[in-house]
Formats: C-alpha cells, structure tokens, sequence
DNA sequence: AGAAGTTGCGCG
DNA sequence: AAAGCGCGCAACTTCT
C-alpha cells in the first residue's frame, strides 16, 4: 500500500474466549496505536457502535469464524481484512520478491455447518495468539507495501470483502420456493411414493431398461452391473457414461438414457434435498471464498455450485421482493484479451456476443467453431475439432495467444503464473518435481519419459487457464463488493421479508456462481438495484482494465413476480 | 464395518 | 478417455 488514507482507521479485533475481545487501533504498518479490551456482554454493542462511528476496517482472523455471531446479532460490517484469506494470497504471490512466510497457524478452518454460535470464540483465541495476530498482520502489510502497483492491496480487500458476503449470503439466504420445487420433482419424476421407493415416471423408465436388457431384477444404480448386462445384449461400450451410450443404437439406450436423468435429479435434488437444505423459504449453502487455487469460490454442503438449472423456477422472491438476476457472457475470453491488451480480440468482444465476433473476423466459419476455438485456447485442447481450431485464433488475436501459451510454457517448465491482481499459481509439488528430473536423465524408460511428459503437459494446461479462470474470478469478486455497497446505500424495504434474517429490512445479495448473481429486492428498488449491478461491472472492469476498452456485457433480468 | 477410491454428472 | 480447465456430491466398489 503506497498510502492509507488520512482518518482511515484499521482496527485488529481478537477474541478472548469467555473474557470478550481486544481491539487494537494500528497504524500503516500494524503497529499498535491503542488498547481497547472489551467485555463478552459489550462486544456486539462495542463492535456496533464503532463500525458506525469509525467505518473502520477491521483485521479479523477469519469471517467465517466470527461473522456469523455478528449477523445473527444483527450486526454488518462494512470492510474487513481477514486474514485467513489474505494469508493464502500473500503466502504464494509471485509478483513481490519476498512473499508472506507460510504459517500452518493460517490454513483455512473447516466450515462450519451448523448453526452460528454467539460470536463463536473458536479454539485458537488463547492470550498467546494475540501477539501472533499482531505479528501476522504486521508480515501481511509489509507484502501488501512491497507491492508498489497496489494490486494486492485492491486483491485483500476485494477477497476480504468475499469472505463478508459469503457469510451475509448464507445469513439471508437463497429465497426457495418448496411448492414449485416440489411441482416440478412431480412433474419429472412422476408421483412420489407414499411408502418410499421409486417415482413412478422413474420406475417406467426402469422397467423399460429392464425389460430391453431381459433382466427382470437388474440394479440399475451398479455401474458393473448395468455394464455387463449391456454386454449380454450386445451393447458393447466401455463405461455407462450418457456421451458413450448416446453413440449406440439400441432400444434400451432412450429409457436408460432418460432414467439416468431422473435418478440424478432424484439424488441430488431431490425430495431429500429439499427437506435438509430448505428450511423457513431459504436455501442456505456454505460458501468458501478463495476455496479453488484460482481464487474462485467452493462450496460445502447442499452442491450450491451444481443447483440443475431445471430447479431454477423454485427460486422466487418473497412477497413485495423481487429477483435481479444478472450473468456475464463469455467471462473468461473477454478478461483475456483485456490481460493481453489484444485490441483485436477486444473488438470481436464487443457487444454481447463475443463468439459472434470472432466469426466477424473471418477466423472461423460458425459461432459453434469460434465457441470449440476460444475455449480450447483457453483450456489447451490439442486433438478433436477445437485442437484443429484453436490455431487459427493464433493468426487473429497473436497477443491473446502469445499469454496464454507463455502461461502453459511456464507450467510445462514448473513455473508459476499469476493472475491480474497478483494471485499466483501453486508450485508443482515434489512428486511433479521428480518425475520431471527422473526423465532427464540418460538411459530412461521411454514410457517412464512420455508419463512426464504427459505430467508436464497436464501442468501447461493448468497455468494456461489458471491465468484466465483466476482474473475472472477477481472481476466478480470485485463485482460482487461493489454490487454490496451500492445495495448499502438503498433504503429500507416497503415490505420486510423476515425470512433474510439481517437482511430482512435490505436488498441483498442471495446467490454467487463464478459469473452470475441473484440479488433480492424490495419490488420499489428494483430499478435502483438493476443499476447497482450494472455500475458494479462498470467498476470491477476499470478497476482491473483502466482505460482499456473491453466490453463486459451483463445480460440481467428483473424477475416477474407472477402470483402462484 | 468403515475408509478410500472410482464413476458419473451437475455447475461455471 | 469426450476435446481441454476448475469444482462437489451420491452411490457403488474395493481396500483394509
């Protein structure tokens, strides 16, 4: 960081177990400036009454440790740097020459799944840990400094701001309609059973297989099994994967095929689902920012990250609410070009169809092509129709594919790559290490050098894209943040929807998928929130791109309330 | 019996 | 093993 801001203030909070918690004003460089020690029965007042006053940034350990406490206390924090989050950035950083010494006192805590305690201590939170806080902070925000282009200063925040909202997300909720959930498992899957067992739709599709195969009592559910009865008819495929089966003509491919399909969304979504993960009108999933090496979020629990886009009706605003849903097209190869500076490339982005585009610039004949070419680039497919396509962007946008082959020439060599902001790829592990020197040497098994080989390979492909998914995932982090303050500055809701716990009274963010938001608003904000979102995209791209111009088209629907 | 690994499929 | 990246989860099989 070049400068802080005068009358900024960044307070360190630590908890104390049963006794409260201290907080520590510091200065620019983590130094203590004065001692605040807080009683547990003050602590949320405290914590309140300062955020308001100060609109402090609070040094935490971690969110997920004592943000939900907070929440369910009813108390937002505006900014935070959480160090958890900020360790694992700063730890592999490839951009400053001394990166945060690695601590295993700072590896990420299992979420926890259950309900939030009262600003949960945790266990670590013993008087010796105080100074480590201290001293961690203090490392941190030397990295930070060190880093004269301020990217991994704008990277902590934005990250640190991740880890807020995925606690606020989980606190509110997806808004979860069961009825039309239920509607459409009925419509699907046919009626549920009263006494268990198979939905009728399913059993007709099952007993269809079972009858083409002439085995009466057949599991469809064993691989092995469904294989080698498969064999018995004369379907020889090697796996029961639906590409494979799709190939063959046989009259049990059609219901095996439409069975699969609803077995998955019986297993995965089904009525099971809805009665763990539904609970008062809301979806509530674990979110772990930062959770994939490339800065994108995980998940824990209920496969937030996998919701069939068949379910996506059950999804429904509350009374006197409603839902903007907002996505980006083609993510990934517009912050591509915009990383190269590829004024080409740029330009077959203009609009809202990038592949439409790259059609326009004569590289290929059909907007499928352009789809199989750019997403080859960015995942280094060699063979098969997009490995014969991708050579042809090389001759149209050079600079695009010169950044993305220099990060698959580093990961081939055992290099690291780093995204936009600074976040860098992991180191290949020993194992890599020594398979690589293994094949160097002078008489070795050529299998034994074609295995690292492939190794090598395998590694190329995934810096090439860790470059491309890990700035996509820094542009919707920062969307994210900037769509949460603007939704800060909005009124009161008309009409509250209690079921959003602390968000009950305020337009918020519902759900997060890598290029897609879901924010909930009160009916009489939804313009105001629509233009929230869109100045947030406007934002996150100049905050990463500056001046230069690539477009990052939102497609956004402000959901039709429609009466049940 | 329970852990660990595999298969297949949902999402971007 | 789809033609290439990143995930989580359920159900089954195999190992211990």
């Amino acid at each position: 960081m070049t400068g802080r801001p005068a009358g900024d203030s960044w307070i360190l909070l630590a908890t104390t177990g049963s006794q409260g918690a201290v907080a520590i004003h510091i200065d620019a460089a983590g130094a203590e400036l004065r001692r605040t020690n807080i009683t547990a029965a003050e602590l949320v007042s405290w914590v309140r009454d300062v955020e308001e006053s100060e609109h402090p940034r609070w040094v935490i350990r971690s969110a997920r440790e004592i943000y939900p406490g907070l929440l369910a206390a009813g108390v937002l924090l505006t900014r935070t740097h959480d160090l958890l989050l900020c360790h694992a950035i700063l730890r592999d950083t490839d951009i400053v020459a001394r990166p945060l010494a690695p601590s295993p006192d700072w590896l990420p805590v299992e979420p926890d799944v259950g309900e939030p305690a009262l600003f949960d201590a945790g266990e670590s939170s013993d008087a010796g840990s105080l100074s480590d806080l201290v001293e961690q902070v203090q490392a941190q925000l030397r990295v930070i400094a060190a880093d004269r282009t301020d990217r991994l200063s704008l990277l902590c925040s934005a990250e640190s701001a991740g880890g807020l909202i995925a606690e606020e997300m989980r606190a509110a909720g997806v808004p979860w309609d069961a009825a039309t959930h239920d509607r459409i498992l009925t419509d699907v899957l046919g009626a549920r059973p009263a006494g268990g067992g198979m939905p009728a739709h399913m059993a007709t599709q099952a007993d269809a297989v079972r009858f083409h195969l002439g085995d009466p009592q057949l599991h469809l559910e064993s691989h092995v099994k469904l294989l080698r009865a498969l064999h018995r008819v004369g379907v020889n495929v090697e796996s029961t994967s639906q590409w494979e089966l799709s190939e063959v003509a046989h009259p049990v491919i059609a219901p095996l095929l439409a069975y699969k399909k609803l077995s998955r969304l019986l297993s995965a979504n089904g009525w099971a689902w809805l009665s763990e993960w539904v609970r008062g009108g809301r979806f509530r999933p674990v979110y772990i920012p930062g959770g994939v090496v490339t800065g994108r979020w995980a998940s824990a629990g209920g496969g937030a990250l996998q919701l069939p886009r068949m379910l996506r009706p059950a999804v429904r605003a509350d009374p006197g609410w409603t839902l903007i849903v907002a996505d980006v097209a083609q993510l990934e190869p517009r912050m591509l070009a915009a990383m190269a500076a590829d004024k080409s490339m740029a330009e077959a982005a203009r609009g809202q169809d990038l592949y439409a585009g790259v059609v326009a610039s004569g590289a290929v004949a059909t907007r499928e092509e352009a789809k199989y070419a750019v997403l080859g680039a960015m995942y280094g497919a060699t063979t098969g129709d997009s490995g014969r396509l991708v050579p042809r962007l090389r001759k149209v946008y050079p600079r695009a594919m010169h950044l993305v082959d220099s990060a698959a020439r580093a990961g081939e060599d055992g290099g690291v790559v780093s995204t936009r902001l600074g976040r860098s790829s992991p180191r290949p592990d020993a194992l890599w290490q020594a398979q690589q020197s293994a094949a160097t040497g002078a008489d070795v098994d050529p299998a034994e050098v074609k295995r690292a080989r492939g190794r090598a390979r395998e590694r190329g492909r995934f810096t090439r894209n860790f470059v491309v998914q890990g700035t996509a995932a820094e542009w919707a982090l920062i969307w994210l943040a900037e769509i949460r303050h603007r939704l800060r500055q909005l009124p009161a809701a008309e009409t509250p929807a209690p079921a959003s716990g602390p968000f009950a009274e305020h337009a918020h963010l519902a759900f997060f998928l890598h290029d897609e938001v879901i924010v909930h608003v009160p009916l009489e904000q939804a313009d105001a929130a629509a233009a929230a979102v869109r100045e947030a995209a406007a934002v996150a791209t100049r905050r990463l791109f500056g001046a230069f111009p690539i477009d990052v088209p939102l497609d956004l629907q402000i959901m039709q309330t429609a009466e049940k």
